[in-house]
DNA sequence: CGGATCGAC
DNA sequence: CTATGTCGATCCG
């Protein structure tokens, strides 16, 4: 909002307390002084476990700067003079890139919430108010704060100080209204304006600015608003001439000194002709418009700042508020004047903390923090000291760039004590219902959950934990989060969890870059597989009808895509790490365009009724000119030999990328076919595979795969697709090393697929062999073949995916970091893989305990493994 | 990566 | 009685 909760106590070296006074009460003859207000909060404060943990907290600050202290001691002049040499050499690079040429506008709208209640309220008007609730203020109207009433600070202090205080409750769908009216104004001045809260926003119109040059007089012309109930009179015919001398607002009083800017600028700038106001064209003409016709349109008042950056600019909107406007001129020696005495806890990300380690170190103000350059480059990190240095330089972005796709999304609640697990437990349930809500509205998926706690004492915590795949339905997460609640639980046992908040977070998830090669994937996938799905979905005919209707299905754009955007739905949970490893594959495939596609399914026709084909598992070469003959050989090769060969390969071959991949594949293979069991009974499978047999080609092949995936999600599953699996995986990943999935990115090296095509007829009673313990299962049910192996992977094998994963995650970093000139020695690489590097935890343990939550229907996903 | 902390609205 | 909710960034281990 508009600073109020800055309220730095810069005067006072070690106050907790006057941290939550103020410090420029202007002593109005209803006001407190700082002194008294003071004395109340403290004496309301005083012996809560509020009160102690900020005082823990103030602690650990302190000892923070005792830390600093001593680093800082053991400086030599040396150090400090060759410091004070590298960072003035950055300090010319970094004056010369400076930019002047954007006129940057922060516009902050006054005491915001406080302001619109009032305006709809006129009762409210002359009297101190805030708004929020007992628990917690959002904002206040200037008359409660003279009485250190703020935002941030409890309501029933806020009483205390001031007993007359009217504390309105939240309506954020009305300030959101409010905020929409204002934007639209905005907007006309710069179309990618960025807005920071309801309230708040930076504008870069800079070209607004050139085009306005041309503008004829009456674009530059606005009305006042005669409807206005309040503020001002419509039959006052002085109207305009006394807005012009700042006498006439039509918004409620808000503030007792509403002066200043308002006055001199539309003084000097405004020409008045009968009720309407002519604005110039230079910055400061603009924003006084755009100010104007914010009041105009709402009622309510704005500050602004103008300069060359936003940093600059949010300062400058802070110098006149309330209702004023300042504008720093786009000239290095402005902009230093104006920092030259500005208090750093002024600077936007310059906090409490930092302002009082800064403080310790004697840096007050910007000029100060400039003069410090050396010191600090020794003290701070280089991210740090870097900022200061912008900050004491007057650098900001020069450009708004849009913020860009959200990294988290969280909900936490605060309740009086909850000490029962029980109670616990349902309540980390709502939390994560509700924001499985929200996570689904957004489409969003994410692969950590965090829970967090804060006790009675106000101590926060919080616990994490990441796995494989991405969650986002409410039983996925509190899947999650509820064993993040039990370990805490355990933690402090036998005495209860004693808890005044829980909040539970989602992050993790796919990235702008990580998504936009998921949808290309899926794409080209979904292309390459159409006309298998397409069949599945008609499981009661016979091939031959499927391929006619198939072909004619191909033009009817509208069905692909219907399935195309169901499937996507259903497939949003590719993990980053594997969708880069295996993306370029891909790539490939997916410059296929949709004619293309549909030349090949009449090929493949064609094919089937007079070409010879080889079959995939054998390799041998089957004249058939009938489909089900094809597919009875084919059936017959797969379960006469490759069932117990691929195990036998994978046993002896686990060091074998592989082998993860297998494992993984049958973990969430396991959990899709239990999900679902229902279907099972279905029987008959009607699958296709088209093969590639003349050659190893990893593109196609990996499409295949993804065809087959993409069925199975809502088709029933058989030995049949296990088996063909097994057999096309150990195509697609044999003897790959991750040099080669490096170096197979480039086109040239694709061929196109052949039109081979086989069928696959499942068949029910069989031996299984489980691919873990090669011990032979006797069932006829899949599900519970699938348990087993389950539970055998769990049991044996976790250690070695552990490995595999780190293996193949770490090849998939290199090619990463390659393009930036690779990691440094002491570098973690941002894509370790999760769950094997737990703090304290085996690696073992958290890869189980996700296997063993595995119920996920992201199969697509165990593919890119 | 996970946890704590800072900072902003 | 009664001290928020949500998000991004950074630092440290």
């Amino acid at each position: 909002m508009d600073n109020m909760q800055k309220v730095a106590n810069s005067s006072c070296n070690d106050g907790v307390l006057l941290r939550m006074g103020l410090n420029d009460n202007k002593a109005g003859m209803q006001g407190l002084d700082k002194e008294k207000i003071n004395k109340i909060i403290m004496e309301a404060t005083k012996g809560s476990r509020f009160y102690e943990n900020e005082l823990k907290k103030d602690q650990q600050v302190n000892q923070r700067i005792e830390k600093m202290m001593q680093l800082k001691e053991k400086i030599t002049t040396q150090q400090l003079l060759k410091a004070q040499l590298q960072v003035d050499k950055l300090v010319i690079e970094l004056e010369q890139s400076r930019n002047l040429s954007s006129t940057i506008v922060h516009i902050d709208m006054d005491a915001f919430y406080a302001a619109v209640e009032m305006r709809d309220n006129p009762e409210l008007k002359e009297k101190p108010i805030a708004v929020g609730s007992m628990s917690m203020l959002s904002t206040s109207n200037y008359h409660a704060r003279r009485f250190g009433v703020r935002a941030a600070m409890p309501g029933f202090i806020a009483k205390r100080l001031c007993p007359h205080l009217t504390i309105v409750p939240l309506n954020f769908e009305k300030y959101g209204k409010v905020s929409k009216e204002v934007r639209e104004i905005l907007a006309e001045y710069d179309p990618n304006f960025m807005p920071m809260g309801l309230d708040e926003a930076y504008l870069n119109i800079t070209e607004h600015l050139e085009e306005r040059l041309n503008w004829p007089e009456d674009r530059r012309k606005f009305f006042f608003n005669t409807e206005s109930t309040t503020g001002i009179d419509k039959n006052d015919t002085n109207m305009c001439a006394k807005f012009n001398k700042g006498e006439v607002s039509s918004s409620p009083v808000l503030f007792e000194d509403n002066t200043s800017l308002m006055d001199d600028d539309l003084k000097q700038g405004g020409l008045s002709v009968e009720n309407s106001v002519v604005f110039g064209t230079s910055a400061e003409e603009v924003v006084k418009e755009i100010r104007f016709r914010i009041e105009q349109k709402t009622q309510l008042t704005a500050s602004a700042g103008i300069a060359p950056n936003t940093m600059l600019a949010k300062m400058c909107s802070d110098r006149n508020k309330p209702n004023g406007q300042y504008r720093i001129s786009p000239e290095r020696q402005a902009v230093l004047d104006f920092l030259k005495d500005l208090p750093i806890r002024k600077v936007p990300g310059i906090g409490k903390v930092t302002e009082k380690m800064l403080k310790a170190l004697g840096i007050v103000t910007c000029s100060e923090l400039y003069q410090q350059r050396a010191l600090l480059s020794l003290l701070f990190s280089e991210i740090s000291w870097r900022n200061f240095l912008d900050i004491s330089l007057g650098l900001g972005s020069t450009h708004l760039e849009k913020d860009g796709e959200r990294k988290s999304m969280s909900t936490e609640r605060t309740f009086s004590e909850i000490n029962t697990a029980e109670d616990q437990y349902s309540l980390c349930r709502e939390l994560c219902r509700d924001l499985a809500q929200e996570l689904q509205k957004e489409g969003l998926k994410g692969k950590t959950v965090t829970l967090k706690l804060k006790n009675v004492n106000f101590e926060v915590k919080t616990r994490a934990s990441t796995v494989l795949s991405s969650v986002s339905t409410e039983e996925e997460v509190f899947a999650v989060a509820k064993d993040l609640l039990a370990t805490e639980i355990d933690s402090v046992a036998p005495h209860p969890l004693r808890i005044r908040l829980m909040g539970v977070r989602v992050s993790g998830f796919l990235t702008e870059e990580e998504k936009k090669y998921q949808q290309k994937s899926i794409t080209s996938f979904l292309k390459s597989g159409k006309e298998i799905s397409f069949l599945r979905h008609q499981p009661q005919k016979s091939n031959q009808e499927y391929f006619t209707k198939n072909s004619e299905a191909s033009h009817r754009q509208s069905f692909f895509d219907q399935k195309r955007a169901a499937r996507q739905l259903d497939s949003e949970n590719l993990s980053p790490n594997e969708t880069r490893g295996k993306q370029p594959f891909h790539d490939r495939k997916s410059s296929a365009n949709f004619v293309e596609e549909t030349e090949e399914v009449t090929d493949l026709q064609n094919s089937i009724v007079c070409k010879i084909f080889t079959c995939p598992v054998c390799f041998e070469e089957q004249s058939s000119n009938n489909l089900e003959g094809l597919n009875r050989h084919i059936d017959e090769c797969l379960n006469g030999m490759l069932v117990k060969d691929t195990v036998e390969i994978f046993k002896n071959d686990s060091s074998r990328e592989s082998t993860p991949n297998f494992l993984q594949f049958k973990n969430e293979y396991v959990g899709e076919c239990q999900k679902n069991k229902t279907d099972q009974l279905a029987g008959l499978d009607q699958s296709a595979s088209v093969s590639d047999s003349s050659t190893n080609n990893s593109t196609e092949k990996f499409g295949q795969i993804m065809s087959e995936k993409s069925s199975r999600e809502r088709q029933p599953s058989n030995l049949s697709d296990i088996a063909r699996n097994v057999c096309i995986e150990q195509c697609l990943f044999p003897r790959r090393t991750s040099q080669d999935n490096e170096d197979h990115f480039d086109e040239t090296e694709h061929t196109e697929g052949t039109s081979s095509s086989c069928f696959f007829e499942a068949k029910e009673d069989r031996v299984l062999v489980c691919p873990v313990c090669n011990s032979e299962q006797k069932t006829t049910n899949l599900v519970s073949f699938n348990r087993h192996v389950d539970i055998c992977l769990n049991k044996g094998l976790i250690q070695e995916l552990t490995e595999k994963n780190k293996f193949l995650t770490k090849s998939y970093s290199t090619e990463n970091s390659r393009k930036v000139g690779g990691l440094s020695k002491g570098q973690q690489c941002t894509n370790v893989p999760q769950g094997t590097k737990r703090c304290g935890q085996t690696a073992s343990q958290s890869v189980s305990k996700k296997a063993k939550s595995t119920n996920s229907k992201h199969t697509i996903e165990m593919f890119f493994k």
